[in-house]
RNA sequence: GGCGGCAUAGCCAAGUGGUAAGGCCAAGGUCUGCAAAACCUUUAUUCACCGGUUCGAAUCCGGUUGCCGCCUCCA
């Protein structure tokens, strides 16, 4: 049993097979930099980290690339409203990307492409297409002839005919045909600008991924993922550029993230209903919003809210203190518990669902549920007199490798105790044993009031910090 | 107008032909000096609605309603 994943390019879930026995080249559209990055662009980051990480897990080798867009009109905007400079502003939210998703735990990806250093790439990109007829100078610009890549709609399934209808039509529009997509655009007057054959200009949005994918994968990939409203047009556009120019398919499977939505509606910038997760993390801890986003399926959307949040941090808190209820045991386990086989037929079981979930399609939420479930029996497990340490590490072992997948980390932070904090722990067992209870009262509630919660178990007092 | 998605308990969310996972919340109980943590029990005869196919449907087919998305920058 091998990964199965949907793709859109035929609506189906098929069964993965890399271009190379044990690789796989995946590329992941990443953001345009002129803002912080909101939870709805959270969510591909954190998903397809996940992607990555469960193919790592399964045995592959995974080289992952990652855009970033740092100029385009956007960022142009952007710079002349703030009074800064293009490169200014995109070197600032790059920077700030980079700090939030890894505090969701999103691995850097092996290469971090920019449009400003992929030029070259790019305009020799729109110069073969120019010479292979598939594009077309206009008045400084450079346009993708698009009815002459005749295979133009698979991704997204729509026949070119229905798709000019929704085509808006511009005024003085230099295009020959309003299907027609910009490679290349003059600049305007004080605009940041490249030289190239057609002029002094800048690229179009969609041929840097086109170029990017080309330069740092090769011309086909195994994967090319990224937001649903990047199927069309932007996936369909690079498929058009690459596949002419190419004459390969661009990508074997074409993988997309639905929405985040509040109030049941797309998050999106233009309706102002979004949440930074530079915000959000202040409020609520970062693998908070990491186990919200994986607690659901990555192609169904999810409403986000609070009361999601605190749903989600009371299911992580359950699954973390089991985790550390395991290594306190370890630790304190010498002797040997009876029934291994049952125990670790049972860790065995609920591992094999976490892979089975997985494999279908990357289904994190059966995949989480497989982790409680492997919580309750370890709960069960931790109720037993006596443990087994083989029995411990195994959960311990399972558990960690679920992590790793999700990229939720179950470790505590080790923090050594003051000694002061250490002796009052000493003192009140003392005090137990002497049955003097108000005094043990007084020290559990003095250390509470320093966040350190205390839990008596027959092995012993164990602590942790909130 | 074209293409597509969704509707499952108080909340969230899996399940796409074999008799409703998991989490959160809530109530009761067990354990504990008291707690904490944990465990146990209870919580959808039912999956928007109406028909149909089938031995059997939340799952397939037809229709209805409601919500959402893409077709324009968007993750």
């Amino acid at each position: 049993m091998g990964i199965k994943l949907y793709n859109t390019l035929n609506r189906k879930v098929e069964e993965f097979k890399p271009l190379e026995k044990g690789k796989v080249k995946m590329y992941v559209c990443g953001p345009t930099v002129y803002n912080y990055i909101h939870i709805g662009n959270a969510r591909p980051a954190v998903v397809f980290d996940m992607v990555r990480r469960y193919l790592q897990y399964r045995g592959y080798e995974v080289n992952y690339i990652s855009n970033f867009t740092d100029v385009d009109d956007k960022i142009i905007k952007a710079a002349e409203e703030m009074g800064e400079d293009v490169q200014t502003i995109s070197e600032r939210f790059i920077k700030a990307y980079h700090e939030d998703t890894s505090a969701l735990g999103v691995k850097e990806a092996d290469a971090h492409p920019r449009v400003t250093e992929t030029m070259p790439e790019i305009i020799s990109f729109i110069n073969r297409l120019v010479e292979k007829g598939y594009a077309y100078e206009a008045g400084g610009d450079v346009y993708f002839r698009t009815r002459k890549f005749k295979e133009y709609g698979k991704l997204s399934h729509q026949s070119v005919d229905d798709l000019q209808l929704g085509t808006r039509v511009e005024v003085g529009e230099k295009k020959e045909d309003p299907l027609d997509f910009v490679l290349w655009k003059t600049a305007k007057p004080g605009e940041i600008f490249w030289e190239s054959p057609w002029g002094n200009g800048r690229p179009g949005w969609h041929i840097e991924c086109s170029a990017m994918v080309k330069k740092y994968l090769g011309d086909t990939i195994d994967i090319h993922a990224g937001g649903q409203d990047l199927s069309f047009p932007h996936h369909e556009n690079e498929i058009a550029q690459s596949e002419a120019l190419n004459e390969k398919p661009m990508a074997n499977y074409w993988i997309h993230n639905g929405y985040i939505n509040i109030d049941n509606e797309k998050m999106s910038k233009s309706l102002g209903n979004f949440i930074l997760v530079h915000d959000i993390i202040k409020k609520f801890n970062p693998e908070v919003v990491r186990f919200f986003i994986v607690n659901a399926h990555y192609r169904s959307p999810i409403n986000f809210s609070d009361d999601q949040l605190v749903s989600a941090a009371n299911g992580l808190e359950r699954i973390k203190t089991t985790y550390s209820n395991l290594v306190h045991r370890f630790k304190k386990t010498a002797d040997l518990g009876d029934g291994e086989e049952k125990w670790l037929k049972e860790i065995n079981f609920y591992h094999s669902n976490f892979i089975k979930e997985m494999d279908n399609d990357f289904n994190s939420a059966n995949a989480v549920a497989a982790m409680f479930d492997l919580a309750k029996t370890a709960n069960h497990y931790l109720r037993e007199n006596h443990t087994n340490k083989d029995v411990l590490e195994n959960f311990l072992k399972r558990f960690d490798e679920m992590s790793f997948v999700l990229g939720i980390e179950l470790k505590e932070t080790e923090e050594l105790l003051d000694e002061d904090i250490e002796a009052l722990i000493q003192e009140r067992m003392d005090a137990r044993k002497n049955r003097d209870f108000a005094r043990a009262d007084e020290i559990r509630d003095e250390l509470k009031e320093k966040n350190i919660i205390l839990e008596d178990t027959p092995q012993g007092t164990r602590w942790k910090r909130v």
